[in-house]
DNA sequence: CTACTTTGATACCAATCGGTCTCTTTTTTG
DNA sequence: CAAAAAAGAGACCGATTGGTATCAAAGTAG
């Protein structure tokens, strides 16, 4: 790996946490030199303008969300020890972790909205991604009997991950993890009742 | 009412949907002026900084959405209609009305989370008072009967809030308000079984 | 109608924006 | 080690940022 690519990497990473807390066209090529330590020479050089930078970072973030969600996933066996999983999953984004400043989709999504076409395209192709796989565990929760048939995992999927956002958002917000801890209650006493 | 008056409600109204649908960090002034018709004189006359404009647009929003509220609630009678009429209220505002760019509260949030700590503040009253109308109506309900005592109305607050925010969210990136659909029955079946 | 006040357009300011170019320094290759 | 290639610092660019001062026009009060 050539130290250029490295380089190329350790801007995607830094600026992906820098955009994630101050925002995507908030933020400055100046703010991403201060985070980076580079000179704008050094940043430029490796891409060609601003919103390359932009959706490569967001991509990064992605990625590692989707790594994250992956590895603690795999770790569970039964469905419902994944949906808690999930839950875990999105309650680490209230302490900046594995990503500082939230969930990167919900923060592209409300950003992106309407005035950032481009990268409002990519935040939905994540959150479909996202969607799918929380409907995933849920069918084969069903498959395997540990949920009832009468659950649909595709509208279990939405409220799952609209409720678990919402309430990212509102502990974000106050800096107080009972709020997640509050829908999370709620969601699993919900899905018991198809147990 | 003196003419400066006007301009300076004009130009709060005005820049209140600009920020609400791009931002309050990332619209320029004359991202205002355009909005507003006026040159940048015309606007610094009436507001000593860039913030003072801000601070006052999102409070015009949350007054918007505060009246709304107050105007749709006061024509149901039950603590149930009063719950579906919320649901109707943020199911349009996938829809722009009554203030284009969704919903004012969850996008200063977001924006002012890492980023704007004095909106932040501002953010914080406001949710706060729409979690305790949201908990009044749920008390109410208890009181006249409407639920069983064993339903609690502050939990039960956060949840509807954060689903609802959270659906809304999804429906405004996909353009489609199938998803907040989904999040209201989904909260509408809950509450039924405390009926 | 007149005198006074309020209002807003305009020109201007330093600082910062995204972006380019050059040139030296550092890596890499043979 | 030498030559070639890659990388990054830094000066510079025009455009735009938030903000100010001036001054003519519009509004208001007596």
């Amino acid at each position: 790996m050539r130290k250029g690519e490295r380089t190329r990497s350790r801007i995607i990473q830094k600026s992906s946490g820098l955009f994630n807390r101050h925002g995507y066209l908030s933020s400055s090529i100046s703010d991403v030199m201060k985070e980076t330590g580079l000179e704008k020479g050094g940043i430029y050089r490796h891409f060609a303008n601003k919103e390359e930078l932009v959706l490569q970072a967001f991509e990064y973030s992605t990625q590692v969300m989707n790594k994250h969600f992956q590895e603690v996933l795999a770790r569970e066996c039964t469905s419902i020890e994944k949906l808690e999983a999930v839950i875990q999953i999105l309650k680490g984004l209230v302490e900046d972790h594995p990503i500082p400043g939230g969930c990167p989709l919900m923060n592209a999504a409300l950003e992106a909205d309407d005035a950032y076409p481009i990268l409002a395209e990519k935040t939905r192709d994540s959150m479909a991604r996202l969607l799918e796989m929380m409907k995933q565990i849920l069918v084969t929760g069903v498959e395997k009997g540990e949920f009832q048939k009468n659950m649909n995992p595709e509208q279990m999927a939405v409220t799952w991950i609209a409720s678990l956002e919402g309430g990212l958002a509102l502990s974000r917000l106050y800096r107080d993890s009972t709020y997640m801890d509050i829908v999370a209650a709620h969601l699993l006493n919900d899905i018991a009742s198809y147990q």
